[in-house]
RNA sequence: GCCCUCAUCGUCUAGUGGCCCAGGACGCCGCCCUUUCAAGGCGGUAGCACGGGUUCGAAUCCCGUUGGGGGCACCA
């Protein structure tokens, strides 16, 4: 699963690394390698690759798993180790609870003069400055300056010996050449930590950026478990990967006139991390949508088509599958794609063309079989037996029945609407008749109004 | 509890001391167009959290208050 917040990451890290020439870093950041699934890898890539990152690239440098690094990270350990730097501890947590007497305070540097060697069980704690702050620049919030008293003996390798995190994810940057960091904000508080760790292992600590956190509607970060946040969800429901690149590249920045839809080209150019809005944004799925409307809106037939292929045929559609008929799509696409703004409604606009009987939506059927319905159903079935068969003589046809019933069109056409296509809102009447044909009209006509008279 | 951080319409934002009795977009409302619904066109609604300063002048600078968010693991 790829998150949305990470892909704003990537798309924002990979808009400057374009830009300066340099290179995006793909990692999956876990130190554990019995967890790293060679699945992880590719779904990451797959999604983004889905948002115009590609592993072909160039700027694209990766992907790998962090604990490929791991010799590098123990060596780095040892080295802070070896320089008094860090020393090793083997109090519990308990332990030091009960000598703060708090479990708000952090560890109380119990071990720090002790001299302990390497056992199994003992942990590695880096020796923090007791005085000082420790600043940190940030291209988004300037120079956030921490109290270096408020930063604890922090753990840097477990007491197995591996090496946290914190420290494999330093040694990795530093080793790669990291010069600018950019990343969610709730990575703000530990930076300091790592910064701590750049320079105790001699290097010159990047310039970071840390973009806001995206909320949900409660203004909470957003998170696996209660909100919708997996992209490829997103794509999967029928928004496109342009729609959503816009629309994410935009949630915390804005190009500065008053442009909203920009091809990712352009967006890439005029982004500038600096620009970055350092309040958390709300993840809105409204603004999301009507994006994506546009961009539906301005595909070209033939793409128009090609997106809605997956809705038009199994699982999606729910008519048999011999029953779609591709030429008769092609002649309402145009029509439908002003009505849909997520490609997975195509179905539902469509459906009746292609179903054997027209989905029954008893709504609709409510609210259009009012009184006198079914003496105009009848009058119009008798015209139509006969009636040349264009949208235009449909239209016509309508009219002139519906005036003999003292009714205007807008009126007129609503019965007529539900018996054929099953809902009182959708396609142009006139043209989804002549494209299903008299035959298949006529019988809905009957149908319905056998209903009624039950 | 401690540390950090944020604060412009409901939402995303423009705004970096006069161009702002605050602009755009989404949403919402209305009108036009119209065979329904959309699309499109036009119009409207709504905001600088609060209180003090600084200044001839503050959404913009400073201080405080309130409210929100994040972090503080032998998780990543």
């Amino acid at each position: 699963m790829f998150h949305v917040g990470g892909a704003r990451s990537a798309l924002y890290n990979w808009a400057v690394a374009r830009q300066s020439g340099g290179t995006f870093v793909l990692r999956i950041e876990d130190t554990d390698a019995a967890r790293n699934k060679p699945e992880w890898i590719d779904g990451i890539v797959n999604a983004l690759s889905a948002i115009g990152i590609n592993e072909s690239d160039p700027a694209f440098e990766g992907p790998y798993f962090q604990s490929h690094n791991a010799d590098r990270h123990r060596e780095a350990a040892g080295q802070l180790h070896a320089a008094g730097k860090a020393y090793f501890c083997d109090c519990t947590r308990e332990q030091v609870q009960e000598r703060t007497g708090s479990q708000q305070l952090g560890y109380d540097g119990f071990c720090r003069e002790r001299g302990l060697d390497w056992e199994a069980g003992r942990a590695m704690r880096f020796r923090t400055p007791d005085e000082g702050e420790t600043v940190v620049v940030d291209l988004i919030r300037g120079e956030p300056a921490f109290p270096n008293s408020a930063i604890e003996d922090f753990v840097i390798a477990r007491g197995d010996g591996t090496p946290v995190f914190l420290l494999a994810n330093v040694v990795d940057d530093l080793d790669e050449g990291v010069t600018q960091v950019i990343r969610g904000e709730e990575h703000l508080s530990n930076t300091p930590k790592q910064q701590l760790l750049w320079e105790a292992l001699g290097a010159q600590p990047p310039v970071w950026a840390h973009l806001p956190v995206i909320v949900n509607e409660k203004r909470q970060k957003l998170s696996k478990r209660r909100d919708k946040v997996a992209l490829e969800d997103y794509l999967a429901e029928g928004f496109l990967p342009e729609a959503m690149v816009n629309y994410l590249m935009l949630l915390g920045w804005a190009p500065g006139d008053d442009r909203e839809i920009l091809p990712f080209e352009e967006l890439q150019q005029l982004f500038r991390v600096e620009n970055v809005n350092s309040s958390s944004a709300f993840f809105d799925i409204k603004k999301l949508t009507a994006f994506n409307g546009d961009y539906i809106r301005a595909l070209g037939a033939e793409r128009f088509a090609a997106a809605c292929a997956p809705w038009l045929a199994a699982p999606h559609a729910p008519w048999r599958p011999e029953a779609f008929d591709a030429a008769v799509f092609e002649k309402v696409a145009p029509l439908a794609q002003t009505r849909i703004a997520v490609l997975s409604e195509i179905t539902a606009q469509v459906d009746f063309l292609f179903l054997d009987e027209p989905v029954a939506d008893e709504a609709s059927w409510a609210k259009a079989m009012k009184a006198g319905a079914a003496e105009l159903l009848r009058d119009v079935r008798a015209e139509l037996a006969s009636a040349a068969w264009t949208a235009e003589d449909l239209k016509t046809v309508l009219e002139k029945v519906g005036a003999e019933h003292g009714l205007k069109l807008g009126k007129a056409q609503a019965p007529i609407r539900v018996a054929v296509t099953g809902r009182t809102v959708g396609l142009p009447l006139f043209e989804s008749m002549e494209l299903l044909g008299r035959d298949r009209v006529l019988a809905r006509l009957d149908a319905a109004a056998e209903r009624l008279a039950a």
